[in-house]
DNA sequence: ACTAGATTTGAACGATCGTTCAATATAATA
DNA sequence: TATTATATTGAACGATCGTTCAAATCTAGT
């Protein structure tokens, strides 16, 4: 009947987020898309719909693959809490030379866009409460295998490893030294 | 000899560094800025020499306007540290009601750029640097007021600070809780 | 092999981008 | 008041923006 696609959308998908994550939604031109997920403006307009909606795609993808990344240093690292914590030291300590950026591009995501971009905004805040929701959990199985104290309020504490990310983030992409950012981290752990 | 200019230079620079503040620096258009201030390009070039060098001098204001506000909640708040932490709290809380922005213009610009914005990144650093030394400074204060103990590092404390605040602003913006906000800052300078 | 239907292409659209500059207007000096 | 130096204006520039769509291409089913 029909032509069948010649593209990988995952694969499209995957190298958009990291241009996107790398430039911010503004900075980040279909022309520059173009270039490097070497598609023509018409077949990404009928696979996305539009710059925003491949945007969209792209922050759904980084989020899937954060999660992901968590489940698998749980079972890698030999517990949840130790999991948790190389899944904090890989964003923190490790992307600044391994990813796009060293910031989170959900937060670069709400940092950059304005209401103008409601829908995106939206979905990167729903993101954010995902993946804390996902440091509760963990941090739920902690406390069952002893790794926290029973009186700890699992909530409050994956609000501030949340918070606590966020900042470090923030602070290593202005003094990046990597061993006091490694003590802060030792410090944020050492209080769960 | 020669006409006088009709603009006041600062009132300029507070107008633009808000419209900047609020949009970013790729998400405000030299048009915007145009109606905003209220000068034709012309002008705005002649005295500014362009976009970045706007910028430039907005992220400057911006500083200035931060550490004079702290300077003066030293005064008014009763003590170092009753300046310090109203600061935080306005920082972080009122911000979001208002100011252009709930996030810090600082960060938001190092969140957005690249180096193909070399200056302005180092600008936005060098900024940052310099507050999280007024905030040592006035912790000193602090410890020499006996409001902290005498054997806290308080460099360090500065640097938890403003890692704190980073993320505090950055997490308000997602789940914009004043109560829940207010716990983690009294939670913050407990520790000091 | 032929055809039908989906995919891909890339030139082109109008809008907007940051910036320039010749023309005009104005205020301080002589 | 005439002169002169500076400030202001705004039309216009070439570049680039996000997006569209008719034409070309290709493949699966007949």
């Amino acid at each position: 009947m029909a032509k069948t696609s010649k593209y990988n959308r995952q694969d499209i998908i995957h190298k958009a987020t990291n241009l996107y994550w790398e430039k911010g939604f503004h900075g980040t031109s279909m022309r520059n898309l173009q270039d490097v997920i070497d598609m023509r403006p018409g077949s990404i307009y009928a696979a996305f719909g539009s710059k925003e909606g491949l945007f969209k795609e792209a922050l759904q993808h980084y989020t899937q693959q954060a999660l992901s990344n968590l489940a698998q240093l749980k079972l890698t690292a030999g517990s949840p809490l130790k999991g948790l914590k190389r899944f904090v030291e890989m964003a923190v300590i490790e992307s600044k030379t391994c990813s796009p950026s060293g910031m989170c591009m959900l937060t670069k995501t709400i940092s950059e866009l304005t209401q103008d971009n409601a829908t995106l905004v939206l979905v990167a805040k729903k993101s954010l409460n995902e993946i804390e929701q996902h440091f509760k959990n963990t941090l739920v199985e902690a406390q069952v295998a002893g790794e926290i104290h029973k009186n700890k309020d699992t909530t409050q504490l994956a609000r501030n490893l949340q918070v606590h990310i966020m900042g470090l983030r923030c602070y290593a992409s202005i003094n990046n030294n990597p061993v006091i950012v490694q003590q802060m981290i030792d410090n944020q752990f050492a209080t769960f």
